[in-house]
DNA sequence: GTTAGCATGTAAGGAGTTACATGATTTT
DNA sequence: AAAATCATGTAACTCCTTACATGCTAAC
């Protein structure tokens, strides 16, 4: 019942909700438009989640109070079961949305965190983007000295392979770069002396264009 | 013992170790190098698999044949355990490679088949490439169509997001198209004579932009 | 009156990953 | 003698995925 995996999942759903309440096939549609060519989830990974995080008691369905009583919704199509945030899911997503190390640049957690940076405090926006930066940065140059090492004995379609993946990835991290300078142009965040950062409250209108 | 799941690694192994016989740890390394940014795998994957594919008879442990009897080699470092491939090996490795479904073309299968395209026979190259086109085609269909869905409430960062997605799926079949358009080229396949297409090659330079 | 879409779930398993454990050999 | 690299392996776990099972409602 309790015991929450689903890393992924957590924030986009509770990330979500926090936006407003919705019951399960909704959510899994808005999920999937959110992500976008990143990643895609079916139904049996999303119930299960909410099965836990409702356990976690950060969801919990919501009670329509009509005046007949708390009956689930019935007025709709089939009796749907609307989620919304507990406080204690607030917390939680506060605790997500602050997460600046691996967990929020990797393959994995990067996409979804990225989706979220409207909420998420611009100095850690900068981190996690710098992160994935250097992130990309060793696999290049771990790539490149392997290539260096073995190139003789690759033929054509797999050095073509190699060529398209370390494009890839030089490409997204000229995305990155383009970010970031975008994040400290507008204003708001020193480059951290050590790891103040200055009250400000446009955090979130700040997109690269 | 026997059972095998491993579908990305069992074609990897294969298809290094008809090239030469090796031990596990120089076979990680070269595993790595071959598949570049796409994937890579640790020990924890490799042994495990290597273990199954003996159980299932497909490689077996060299024996050296020293004048000093079968015995592991002790020559170089610690005793290595040098696998090849058996004979029931080289016929799963030509199905492996024969495949020209989904399996080929997925996300996961698509970069072990294309690395291994130097063994592989040229109408099914073609059909794989095609086949991951189509994929990454209605992929993009599905993006725009929610997107449209869902534009008015994306914020600039998912907005972004979602921009790069994009590119990176255009930018990948820009390259198939190249290298379908390439594959025509050096003769030798012939349009299958069921699936008919006008006879322009340049059926799939449609992308916006 | 039947398909298509809405809506919720479970059981079993996939394809690895992570962390750990061990020891030999070469380099510094 | 210490550190790095070579070399092999296991147990437990992860984070979903696939296939299945169910039923309601709107549109054709």
């Amino acid at each position: 019942m309790s015991g929450n995996r689903y890393r992924v999942l957590e924030l986009a759903v509770l990330g979500l909700l926090h936006e407003t309440p919705m019951h399960g096939y909704e959510l899994r549609k808005r999920l999937n438009a959110l992500l976008g060519t990143f990643r895609a989830f079916g139904y049996g990974s999303l119930y299960p989640c909410l099965k836990d995080l409702l356990g976690l008691g950060l969801i919990a369905e919501e009670q329509p109070e009509g005046p007949a009583g708390p009956a689930r919704q019935r007025s709709g199509r089939r009796s749907k079961i609307v989620y919304r945030l507990t406080a204690d899911g607030k917390e939680r997503l506060q605790d997500l949305l602050a997460e600046s190390g691996p967990a929020a640049w990797e393959d994995d957690g990067f996409g979804v965190h990225f989706a979220f940076f409207g909420q998420t405090r611009a100095d850690i926006r900068l981190r996690i983007l710098e992160g994935r930066r250097s992130r990309l940065e060793e696999r290049l140059d771990g790539v490149r000295a392997a290539m260096a090492r073995t190139r003789e004995r690759l033929d054509s379609y797999t050095l073509e392979l190699h060529r398209h993946g370390l494009e890839s990835v030089e490409r997204e991290v000229r995305w990155l770069n383009e970010l970031i300078a975008s994040e400290r142009e507008s204003g708001s965040v020193p480059p951290p002396p050590s790891a103040r950062h200055a009250e400000n409250g446009t955090s979130a209108d700040s997109h690269p264009g």
